[in-house]
RNA sequence: GGCAUCGUGGCCGAGUGGCUAGGCACAGCUCUGCAAAAGCUUGUACAGCGGUUCGAAUCCGCUCGAUGCCUCCA
């Protein structure tokens, strides 16, 4: 059962820029931390890959025999639009335009976030700690650093001091930046009055009267810093130094950097042993933004209501676009890759049904065992899925081969290979098979038999006409009749 | 401007100093009443220019191009 003692796996750690060996902190236990979303609109699809990826990623954790405590935080508190004075709360912000409560958005947004993960087939994380359930740890944090001396009150509100902590510490090892480099390349800023450095960051910021979102500290109303959130919740529920912390590439800096910083400031100690970070999903050759406009929802891609696509596709399609390329390489979404991955998915996905239904023989011309330490190998560096799927096709090659006869398997073979096939599709690469469950009722099964076999007696009798006329009919319905050598079967597409 | 990543055959997308991932599309063949499905075969691609090396698409340098971050963003 414990995997784990006998692959070894290695990861690609941001803050080494290396592929290292994992090792956890406790054996046999894994903490990871990866940022969630902020329920202020509904989450697009790729906001939905890094969640994706990482869902693999805790998946394969799980099968290695891991005993993991997977922490996904939900922000609720909002974030400030932009460090200036100014500064609106995006929540706050949202619930005006809405004319209803920030915590309706928050609750709105949060079940569209729940809903679409799940149609994905996420499983759901640990713990999933909110924001707003954890103001006054964050307080704590804040109180920490000030009696550190690496952060100042203004006016009601706290900084944190970059150039105080980078004396002793080292801001910028996780986004390879050099804290000098970056002062001397500062852009003009206004209104940074109450900053000592445009580099400093909020932790706590005052409330101005209008703000909705408040809540009481030593320093006066307001509500927490960008940052301080996640280094609240995952110290609190992972401890001061843990495994794995993930999240999109986009939030390398300055949000991660951040946070190391705040807790090497507040506890003396590095936070995080592997920081693993998602790649973006990009939509015509650009990053799918919220703020720009260029996205697409879930919801867009499964009703098929959108302008980019030329059709609908499943969320078992999607996902399993996604994991044919590696988690840490830009993927573009367009119809022309989205079409092949949907072929392809349903390739797979009938040899599996097919495998089920293979007679065996005393030998196999497949080795399995071979087979599955390549498919072992390929998720044991960095999580490559691509190659996975390479072998998963592989066996369904096989598959096929042995179905037509012109390779045999023995049962002992066959049921490993079942069985593997399942573990690899279904538990670590989370993809369903959703075509299984549609259409197949009894009696939808009843009446294409009763087609098949009209069709199959007009071909005895070589009245081509209506076998033809059947064929043809059921095909512009979406159902694929394949003549076999053990008689005709269908599919539904 | 700074930092980072990347540029692979028609498309998508892995990858390693020498042994041509894979998916989709295309072509030929087998099968078929004809198709489809399935199987087999073929495609000598690694942005450009230099260099290191017996050998590089993979290492180094430069050029060009793309993207991300530097401001909220998965």
């Amino acid at each position: 059962m414990q995997l784990y003692k006998s692959q070894q796996l290695r990861v690609h750690n941001s803050l080494s820029g290396t592929k290292e060996v994992f090792q956890p902190i406790n054996d046999g236990h894994i903490g990871m931390y990866v940022c969630g979303p902020t329920v202020y609109s509904n989450v697009h699809l790729g906001n939905c890959r890094t969640f994706i990826s990482f869902d693999m990623i805790f998946r394969y954790f799980k099968h290695l025999g891991y005993k993991v405590r997977y922490v996904r935080n939900i922000t609720d508190a909002g974030h400030l639009e932009n460090d200036a004075d100014d500064g609106e709360d995006k929540i706050a912000k949202k619930a005006k335009l809405e004319q209803i409560e920030p915590m309706e958005v928050v609750q709105r947004y949060t079940v569209d976030f729940h809903n679409t993960l799940q149609k994905f087939n996420l499983l759901p994380p640990s713990i999933e700690p909110t924001a707003t359930g954890h103001i006054i740890e964050q307080i704590e944090i804040i109180k920490e650093i000030i009696d550190k001396g690496i952060a100042y009150e203004v006016n009601g509100s706290v900084y944190f001091d970059v150039v105080k902590f980078n004396e002793k510490h080292e801001y910028g090892k996780l986004s390879g930046r050099k804290l000098e480099d970056m002062i001397a390349n500062t852009r003009e800023l206004t209104a940074q009055d109450e900053k000592r450095n445009p580099q400093d960051f909020a932790l706590w910021k005052k409330a101005e009267p209008q703000h909705i979102m408040r809540w009481p500290s030593p320093w006066g109303d307001g509500f927490p810093g960008w940052h301080l959130e996640c280094t609240a919740m995952s110290t609190k529920y992972l401890g001061d130094t843990f495994d794995i912390h993930g999240g999109g590439m986009d939030l390398k800096f300055p949000h991660h950097e951040c946070e190391i910083a705040q807790a090497e400031a507040s506890t003396g100690k590095s936070p995080v042993k592997y920081w693993l970070h998602a790649n973006m999903l990009t939509l015509n050759g650009k990053k799918m933004s919220k703020s720009t406009g260029n996205n697409i929802y879930p919801s867009e891609i499964m009703s098929g209501e959108n302008d980019i696509l030329s059709k609908p596709y499943s969320a078992a399609v999607v996902r399993f676009f996604m994991m044919q390329a590696h988690y840490t390489s830009i993927l573009d979404l367009s119809d022309e890759a989205l079409q092949a991955s949907e072929k392809g998915y349903n390739r797979l996905m009938e040899a599996i049904d097919n495998l089920a239904k293979l007679e065996t023989a005393s030998n196999s011309d497949f080795d399995i065992k071979a087979w599955q330490q390549k498919c072992y190998d390929a998720m044991n560096d960095d999580f490559n899925t691509p190659i996975l799927i390479s072998h998963l096709f592989d066996a369904v090659k096989h598959i096929n081969l042995i179905k037509e006869g012109k390779e045999t398997i023995t049962e002992t073979d066959k049921n490993q290979l079942q069985n593997m096939m399942a573990v690899f599709v279904h538990d670590i690469l989370g993809i369903e098979n959703q075509a299984a469950s549609e259409d197949k009722s009894q009696t939808f099964s009843g009446v294409m038999e009763l087609l098949i076999g009209l069709r199959n007696e007009a071909r005895a009798n070589k009245d081509f006409a209506t076998s033809d006329k059947i064929r043809d009919e059921l095909t512009a319905l979406g159902i694929q009749l394949k003549d076999g050598k053990d008689g005709t079967t269908f599919s539904i597409n």
